[in-house]
DNA sequence: TTGTATGCGTTATCAC
DNA sequence: GTGATAACGCATACAA
């Protein structure tokens, strides 16, 4: 690898007249810019990055932080970002962080060690201690963004999408289909995003004289969608069903179908999320679309723009959408 | 950030035995280990892998060069790297892709610029210009691994899965369901993984006296499998096809049922990939199983053994599995 | 067992 | 316009 002392002897200048020369804002003389052009052309001069960053203590790396990189959902969001930082010649890093106390530190310490420019948390939930090691960031101003999660009593960069009104839409929509009875897929109640989803549906529902009690909130875990199962809804007469989870909304609607029942006639379901995966399913899956890419892209901004320090720590909150197909 | 200058100090010693200290293996006194480690704590010292980078001339971050991350496929070979980079303490980089010619050379800069430690290549089509640019790697001394594509006329360390016995299983399936009007549903046939599996898929097909021709041969690009696809194989009597896509495997299996086509009774169906998918398809898609995660694995443990000169550019190849479900 | 001194490749502050 | 020279934080050859 030449270095730019070695441009330098070979073009009869000083180093620093060859870092000049690639910073381009200095104005050097048209000669001696032709001379180094060349010396560095046929030494096939290629920066170092590393050096760089350590003189000027800033890298172009941003990580993003999330549960599993192989899960669609994470994976549409990092795609945006993915977009945002390569436009503006930021690096992308990816830590898997599966929840292990004993990694919280570990994972922390390698972003500050590699001197992360920034960082991106996706789906990390606000009931773990996480948060806590987090504030060492802080502390050593690595700027970062929360994406689609919501943090209480902490002042964060966050970005989300306005769950409570996702969970308005899937009622109002269920409603405006004509059901009445209706019910709920969801997973840990005790996360604050799902308690917006729940909050959202059932409070849209009481505002149409329905009642959602609490044994028509079903916790994902605790189901298999068989026999049992969909005699259970049944029995319940449910008309309407919200997953929120695409492929809880695909298991589920599969379940129904081996079961003879006919959707939406009979049961209508509505699901989260807008991969491909939903046109695929038997009947094709109405959905909330909660724009995972652009959820990606505006959560690289928000990094970004912090970093450049034109913006401090803010909440942003996307409007869901709802995508009509035929489970309704 | 606190520097080793500072904890020197702070402990009365010189930068040097701080240094050593970190890095363990020097034997300290016991009291001046003591000192030097009460001296950290206090000043909360974190280690500057940059620094450290430049000093040594090698980072711990490996590059996964990739065409969309926000593909199953691909993620999950990407997990699969991840894990075991995780456990040897290399960080992960992605770069999206996505053949656009004049992205080749900027992106290989960037790897060289950033002092990756290896490179390991997804996806990447042996028709593409690519490989040119990526010989300047090897002048660099930068280690890569292709892993899922065949190069030809090259000497890179590869590793992939049998592609040609992937075709034969999907054949061997198929006959021994006593189907005998084969067809296939393939992307580029350019491609040199596709070949394999067109030719295994044909010749095994041949050992049985079954022909295979070109008109059952095809290309997922030209076609939605909508009525006057479905009447087409009809009218062939295909009885068994073999989609080298989970998708289009997918998005077959709906068509085939919305035009009331029994599966596996009258065409029976194979497809490719073993995400979760498969099971939430109806019916359940029998599948070849390329193992993507253990391919992901076995990459980037092939890539660290090549970075720690313990292996040359060898090619490894995966035996695949057939994961019988319900649509064949 | 510990310290001194040098350099990794770059940027930046001075001079000239 | 251009050139010395000093850092950035660390590792290491060589001394002591």
């Amino acid at each position: 690898m030449a270095t730019l002392k070695e441009i330098a002897e070979k073009a009869n200048v000083s180093i620093c007249t060859v870092s000049r020369y690639l910073s381009k804002n200095s104005n050097l003389k048209q000669a001696t810019e032709e001379k180094v052009k060349k010396a560095i052309e046929e030494l096939n001069y290629i920066p170092n990055n590393v050096a760089r960053s350590l003189k000027t203590r800033r890298t172009n790396n941003i990580a993003v932080v999330l549960p599993k990189i192989n899960n669609l959902y994470y994976s549409e969001i990092t795609s945006g970002i993915s977009e945002v930082l390569k436009k503006h010649h930021y690096n992308l890093f990816i830590v898997e962080f599966e929840h292990h106390r004993d990694e919280e530190g570990e994972i922390l310490l390698t972003l500050l060690e590699n001197m992360m420019a920034g960082v991106i948390f996706l789906g990390l939930s606000g009931d773990t201690s996480f948060h806590e090691s987090v504030a060492m960031l802080q502390q050593h101003h690595l700027p970062f963004v929360y994406a689609n999660r919501m943090i209480p009593d902490k002042e964060y960069s966050l970005i989300y999408p306005d769950y409570r009104q996702a969970g308005e839409l899937a009622t109002e929509h269920l409603v405006s289909q004509g059901k009445r009875h209706l019910a709920m897929i969801t997973q840990s109640v005790s996360r604050l995003d799902l308690q917006q989803h729940i909050g959202g549906f059932i409070g849209k529902a009481q505002e149409y004289g329905i009642e959602v009690g609490e044994h028509q909130i079903f916790r994902q875990e605790e189901h298999v969608f068989d026999q049992e199962f969909i005699h259970g809804l049944r029995q319940k007469k449910i008309d309407g069903i919200f997953a929120t989870n695409e492929m809880t909304a695909l298991s589920l609607l599969k379940g129904l179908l081996n079961q003879g029942v006919k959707v939406p006639e009979e049961i209508a379901v509505i699901g989260f999320g807008n991969s491909l995966l939903g046109t695929l399913a038997t009947p094709e899956l109405t959905t909330i679309d909660l724009q995972n890419a652009k959820l990606g892209s505006l959560s690289a901004e928000k990094l970004l723009r912090q970093i450049d320090g034109v913006e401090g720590d803010t909440i942003t909150i996307l409007k869901p959408h709802i995508i009509v197909r035929k489970s309704s």
